[in-house]
DNA sequence: ATTGAAAAACATTCAGA
DNA sequence: TCTGAATGTTTTTCAAT
């Protein structure tokens, strides 16, 4: 999937703004929206599933009403051989690690986590970063407010 | 919305798990799973939403697809009144921005912005960070590769 | 790639418990 | 809160283009 045989029209972004805005959007109200048959709008958004281009639908829930109130970054030095995947496979398994980007510069990876407050984010950090013995060093910078958080992507009109 | 009157029970958490991991899951699908008949379902649901429990929906989409591969982090130092807010409202106004966080220590903002390439980065740098007065430095961070990247929480069983 | 028709499944409302 | 019945709508398939 995702090959070099995508080649998105006019009606594919169009169709992927709807959904990207509302996932659960009818295909009869994309149909309507964008003037084609409900059909013809189910052929296209499979085609689009398939290829990988909507990866997931989701919900996005409100950490707060989950009290999941601590975000936090953590810069991550790893001392590994290049190529060696172990370390992010490791980091990648913790539930409460939403992101681990490979970064270029001096920490090689950059971690985001979400947990319910401190003293949770220093029990992961103790039960599972202390046990990875590729890790050096961690710099950790907490989030005190989110102004924007938002996975959506800037979607071309053609 | 979102006050202290939203006891999530375990059959709101079950709803919760189900939409996050499938947003186009239908009603009928969720009663059946839940034992429930899909007119109560919908009722829990819409009162979800009502309560800002569920913010959106929305349809993961894959950047590649849109051939916006390059991914950046930007610590941003500000020199501004303590609850002075213009610095935030100007960058998460910038359409690739996904994320800005406000954060402690020495960086005052953490920015996640995903673009096309390195040039489109640096144009928006260019012709929208530069113009933000209140802005002292900023430190950017190049994504190499992303490893996992999810914004779904860990809902407990109950 | 798209349509339109047809059947099955679904969403939604509402009275009643 | 939840159910169950009722109605209108949607989903999905498929033959045809």
């Amino acid at each position: 999937m995702l090959d070099n045989d995508l080649i998105l029209d006019k009606t594919d972004l169009h169709i992927l703004r709807l959904m990207q805005d509302n996932a659960r959007i009818s295909n009869a109200d994309i149909a309507r929206e964008i003037g084609m048959a409900p059909s013809g709008v189910l052929e296209r958004v499979k085609k689009l599933e398939q290829k990988g281009v909507i990866m997931q639908y989701t919900a996005a829930i409100n950490p707060a009403a989950l009290k999941q109130n601590m975000l936090a970054f953590i810069a991550i030095k790893a001392n590994e051989a290049p190529g060696n995947i172990e370390t992010t496979k490791y980091l990648a398994a913790i539930p409460e690690v939403q992101e681990v980007h490979h970064v270029a510069g001096d920490d090689c990876y950059l971690v985001k986590i979400r947990t319910y407050d401190s003293a949770s984010l220093v029990g992961i950090m103790r039960n599972h970063l202390s046990k990875i013995s590729s890790i050096v060093s961690t710099r950790t910078t907490i989030v005190l407010e989110t102004v924007k958080e938002q996975q959506q992507l800037v979607i071309p009109k053609a």
